[in-house]
DNA sequence: CGGTACTTTTGGTACTTTCTGAATAGAGAG
DNA sequence: CTCTCTATTCAGAAAGTACCAAAAGTACCG
């Protein structure tokens, strides 16, 4: 293939368009820019990794735009570059296991708000014992908020460590699991 | 006490000012406003329910945009009005028990956001299977996704029918409960 | 009724974030 | 070294969100 023929990027599928816009709406609710969500979705979906500038016209966003959301995906590890024979350009392809898309995702979160908020919160609980008239509730309150993050976060990381077939034999196990947990707990 | 006398509020303690900055922020990563997560940890602290005034000048936050946190706060059923003897002003206090308002607004945005994603996934399986020209690789990333997602709330949603204290329990649990289902699954 | 205490809605302003096009920088080919 | 292709940075425009003050609404009371 002549280096100077370059095939113009596949116009989305309807499913594939749809799939995508509503990946960017969730983006959004959940603190992640839109245009991120979207290239990460299309990546998602595409069976080649894609030059940035194909991602730019596919989605229709300005390839600068395009450029900085490549940079983020890459730091949420989530994307990678790669190259291809005989192209100069780096081409981005996304993760593909759901399960890993996930795992990845959920540490990089603990790590940058909850790990933080542990530790406000762990503070927080300190000075107020420190304090000589510190206010009892509060600290009640605090406490229970520190103890319960610090349990979730503790189990959370125990199930993200699994691999990725071990969730298949939890949902078999679905309910006898809780059930048994529910009896042991009750 | 006379109906006309009225305390100013009491000034926060640097320990719940650091908690409710915090926690402000936090409600900002996740898509929550940060006044409504202001106004959420404030009542969070607050031995006695609070009324709107008060909060506002609490957090030096005008009067009208207190009112909209709180019926946002109420939308999410963690907040909610009482009365007390001798005053006709609304009152709001929040779920103090941090398992439950984790299970409450868990339920919430799976609601608001999973089950409709769950939805569009669904759909979109669909219109692929239905096109005759369906792209094969595309139908194969969608369903994982979608057989991912079903899963995940699948065993979320038994987590979070659990009683509260059965955390405690998992808590104790944990470690075996994890190698118990990885030899499983393995 | 009319007045008072309180709450909600509204419309506009200020702030933040996102996006873009242009400029800049880099890297390989000739 | 220069030309070409590509990637990144940046300043300003556009869009989106949060916030406030004032207006309207509601309920209670005499």
């Amino acid at each position: 293939m002549s280096v100077h023929t370059r095939r113009s990027p596949n116009p989305l599928t309807p499913v594939a368009q749809k799939f995508i816009l509503h990946w960017g709406e969730m983006g959004t609710r959940w603190g992640i820019n839109r245009t991120v969500a979207q290239v990460h979705a299309l990546l998602f979906l595409s069976p080649q990794p894609l030059p940035a500038d194909e991602i730019s016209e596919t989605l229709a966003v300005a390839r600068s735009n395009v450029s900085t959301s490549l940079r983020e995906l890459q730091g949420w590890r989530i994307v990678r570059v790669v190259h291809v024979l005989g192209d100069r350009r780096d081409h981005f392809e996304s993760i593909k296991d759901v399960w890993e898309i996930f795992r990845i995702v959920s540490e990089e979160r603990k790590r940058r708000e909850i790990d933080p908020t542990l530790r406000v919160l762990d503070e927080c609980v300190q000075e107020i014992k420190a304090s000589p008239q510190g206010d009892a509730y509060t600290r009640e309150r605090l406490t229970d908020m520190l103890e319960f993050l610090t349990a979730m976060t503790g189990l959370f990381e125990e199930v993200i460590r699994m691999p990725a077939g071990a969730l298949k034999g939890v949902l078999k196990l679905r309910g006898k699991v809780v059930t048994m947990l529910g009896k042991k707990a009750g």
